[in-house]
DNA sequence: CATGTGCATGGAATCGATTACATGAGGGAT
DNA sequence: ATCCCTCATGTAATCGATTCCATGCACATG
């Protein structure tokens, strides 16, 4: 009994069939006889039989396995993505290869480099740059193949993301009225569309209140914490630092935190934090950090699905969904006290 | 060029050579020409050929994939565990795929398959339980295995994990010498043994100082934030609660700060909180709090390093690393507030 | 009784690589 | 000039499945 390994062959053997009757058996093939099913269901059991996924997927040419390449895994937003993306094409049959890419585009071609080598039925990827040639060439190529969260302008792959910038306007509108004139921002890499997309919201929202957003408070992160820290250094030493910092990830948020908190500034009272991508910790930070929220179960699944549309013949829907502002203490005292946006986690 | 998806037949057409050439120039085999050579790497260039890794896989009977089934990616120490097994295994050929359990024997199963299925070369797994029937047949079986944080009793396979004895007495010490008498743990499932060692080496460190642990004082959880809010309400409720609260992983330590939040209640005058497992959010949580720190990178690279030895046959070592306590505020004016040990996040 | 239909089954090709073995060319030693 | 060794190369077997096609049997139909 389970033996080391036992292959097709030592099935028919042990049940007295050809190899053909065994597969037959194993993929639920209508013709075959009731006698030879239970000779070699009792085959398959007593030698703990199990097929090798590597031929079966030589000869039938799929793997049932996507790739998904995110940005960074020590992210929780991505974390959550890669979480629901596991969920949701595990109830589709399919499993799924996670690459991180630590925010490297060489790192993302190394992986998806991988994936395609072995050949996976299908790609997800949230891409880190613009876009480099092994990228474009994967997407020209016959891979399956859908963006999530972040895409490449120009390519025609399905996108599902969610559109921040009726939370950003929010955001602003809620500091605004909080009395905050000097915004400021700690943007992600331009090369990313999440990185460019959130400074133009950010600026077109400020617009509306005839506020600027002058290029001395724009700050360039990577979406790492140490970005965060080292941008939000560079506010402070202006002769008129800003009065608020709109961090464009969580991790850049938390490195502003360390920045703050290294030079004995307090939080709002000093300078007030808000960021991108809500996460559970958020609640318990001092003080608690308003920030925006998106639907990432949501995207992960809508991202699984449009990907295994394609593969499986059908038309596949880029999709939108709104993100939605969350109101805690970092930006100054709300007008509206514990209210319920301000509720504990989950 | 580049075309769907060339084979390496095309290419020994294109290169005017046979398809074992061709191999032996893709695997460095000194016995080529360098005319043939050349040809075929311009055959292999102009047609964006690329190996398919599922036929190498089946011929030569190794994929170079290792599998890792985690705990719970949500949680941040097993993100680190995880990023940490990727780096080494790429630095050493391998490449990595991730099985997320969510704390579910279940779910814990169904990965250990599906890795087994694709014939990984060698499985790292940090058990959410005292061993399926499956687990224990894969440890019995061939594939190469080490267990990573935590580990099933009287199986013999090789573990990578640190050792939290020391650090939790130094943590009943400082918990000791602040005044407090009365501490609760929030413990783990008993089936880990993370959950019951940790429970122990509490239990252990405060007989040292004369004190108990009484059953009202330990709280039954399951590694995730929901428990750790359910078993703090418990506490809460007793006649006479706890003056400390260690949870033994930081999810649980989340849902701790949660349920004493719900209640208006403040860290650490009403009650003290301290956490296993350290995480960057800690130092800015409200209170920071105190945790005991794993080498978690150093883990995951020594568990890779073990498991590549197996499956190179050489001898792996079972390894164990101190963890230890970083002093915060969660439970009370340290003695030597601001001590380097407060210090800010990497 | 001859023939047609359908079902259960086995043989063998196939997927895309690697590799053992055979072959032939070229060069050095005798 | 003969023999032998080495090197470059090609042919074919192989890994473990799936699946097309042929075969033979049972049964129904004319």
């Amino acid at each position: 009994m389970v033996s080391s390994s036992a292959s097709i062959k030592d099935v028919a053997a042990a049940a007295g069939v050809s190899v053909a009757t065994v597969s037959r058996v194993l993929n639920s093939h209508p013709s075959v006889s009731p006698d030879a099913r239970t000779r070699v269901m009792a085959a398959v059991e007593s030698l703990g039989y199990r097929p090798n996924a590597v031929a079966r997927s030589l000869r039938t040419h799929q793997t049932r396995t996507l790739g998904l390449v995110i940005s960074d895994v020590l992210n929780p937003y991505f974390t959550e993505l890669a979480r629901s993306v596991e969920e949701e094409a595990r109830a589709l049959g399919y499993s799924v290869i996670i690459g991180n890419a630590d925010e490297r585009p060489d790192l993302q071609d190394h992986h998806v480099q991988n994936l395609l080598d072995r050949r996976i039925d299908g790609l997800l990827v949230s891409p880190t740059d613009g876009g480099s040639p092994l990228m474009l060439a994967a997407a020209r190529t016959g891979t399956p193949m859908v963006f999530v969260d972040r895409w490449i302008p120009g390519v025609d792959v399905p996108v599902v993301r969610s559109d921040g910038r009726a939370a950003i306007r929010d955001l602003v509108a809620h500091l605004h009225r909080l009395g905050h004139r000097r915004l400021a921002i700690i943007a992600g890499p331009a090369a990313t569309t999440t990185g460019s997309e959130r400074v133009d919201a950010f600026r077109e929202a400020l617009a509306s209140y005839e506020l600027e957003l002058p290029d001395a408070y724009i700050g360039q992160g990577d979406f790492q914490a140490d970005s965060g820290r080292r941008v939000v250094d560079g506010f402070l030493d202006l002769a008129e630092p800003p009065e608020v910092v709109f961090a464009a990830d969580n991790l850049m948020a938390l490195g502003a935190l360390d920045a703050i908190r290294a030079r004995g500034l307090r939080v709002p009272a000093d300078i007030a934090l808000a960021a991108f991508d809500d996460i559970p910790w958020f609640v318990h930070t001092d003080p608690p950090v308003t920030a925006i929220a998106q639907p990432t179960k949501d995207l992960g699944r809508a991202a699984v699905r449009a990907l295994v549309d394609r593969i499986e013949g059908r038309t596949p829907q880029s999709v939108t969904l709104p993100a939605h502002l969350v109101v805690r203490r970092s930006c100054g005292e709300s007008p509206h006290p514990r209210t319920s946006t301000e509720r504990s986690t989950r």
